[in-house]
DNA sequence: CATTAAATAGACAAATCTGTCTATTTATAA
DNA sequence: TTATAAATAGACAGATTTGTCTATTTAATG
């Protein structure tokens, strides 16, 4: 099979283009700049995705692939059902830490390119969107205290994930991520 | 003095700009176009701003003021103590709406130019922090429950709004501020 | 009226951008 | 070995970027 190439190309350019267009954003890194560093040739590039958004798109699709897949098996090893919506908290933070308190790439990606392509604002809504319905399955299974109700004390540890995620990008700090754990600990 | 016409150049430069900024992206945005849509002379932005770099940040700094006197005046509206703290989410909703759902402008200015200018980062770090403690400043004279201590409903709050407004931005609605503020109601 | 500061239009440089294309080399499979 | 597909290097076009500079006009002030 005349495949192994190709997909080892592919996944060299999403690798290296996803991990630029998160740190440098997606506008300000240049197709040159992917092909240099994940050292193909241009014409590669171009024989694997039509145009830089096109490449934009696959990087969130497979990021919503990994990232989801990350997050479930770390919840997995968590036995305790109440534990499994604190250990929430700490995957993101853990998250942020590795990602040097970047904020959520979704976000990002959305906020610079999701108005110019309606495909970046579909994925990123479907990966939000999956994000919410992971967490209201892990709450209906909890078991907690019914403070709040299941849609009620699921939507408010979206919330504030999102809200601490972004809050880690502007302090560059897990303090509020922590915050946020010991209050969902009040209410469960 | 001269000083008239060259204030009204400055405003109308650092308006446009902002106005680009927050719809296009920093990136995204030309000083060709900032000077047409201005309808303004390139040598005056370049009098006024050293660079572009430059001239978002004016434009951060000018937002800081103008958000937070328009904040504290539609909260000043309300008497009741309790009805200032669920006051947050519907003025922050209202704007939101009236930004198309473009999501918080600092945040997205820190996400697209922060880690590249640290001025553009502390401007976003201090307008963070202004927030903060006006909520705390509402929350300690609220007269709450105090299910949550002052300043864990305080960070409540603040998360809450955080993540609402970057949820608006995801899926174009004000839903999950409204919840978030029912939520808020429970708590106080 | 005369002086001075401010704003204008727009050419220009130098770099960078995305995307196309050609020619060549490498690697795989029959 | 031979045929086929994939990847390479890199030139190139055409548009766009930020920022500088010159020459001119406008407007306010003494």
């Amino acid at each position: 099979m005349t495949k192994q190439r190709g997909q080892a190309v592919t996944d060299k350019i999403i690798d290296t283009a996803g991990r630029l267009f998160y740190k440098q954003g997606f506008n300000a890194t240049g197709i040159n700049q992917v092909i240099e560093e994940a050292d193909i040739a241009k014409a590669s590039l171009y024989k694997h995705f039509e145009s830089k958004n096109d490449l934009m798109v696959a990087y969130l699709q497979g990021l919503h692939q990994s990232w989801y897949n990350r997050l479930e098996t770390d919840i997995e090893k968590i036995s305790d059902p109440k534990e499994k919506l604190l250990a929430l908290f700490d995957h993101h933070d853990a998250r942020q830490q590795f990602r040097d308190f970047g904020g959520c790439p979704f976000i990002k990606a959305n906020n610079e390119a999701g108005a110019a392509d309606p495909r970046i604002l579909t994925e990123v809504q479907e990966a939000k969107e999956h994000a919410k319905s992971y967490i209201k399955t892990l709450v209906a299974n909890s078991g907690h205290r019914q403070v709040l109700s299941d849609d009620e004390l699921a939507e408010t540890i979206f919330l504030m994930i999102e809200g601490g995620v972004t809050t880690a990008s502007v302090f560059k700090q897990s303090a509020d991520l922590q915050t946020a754990k010991k209050l969902i600990q009040k209410l469960i």
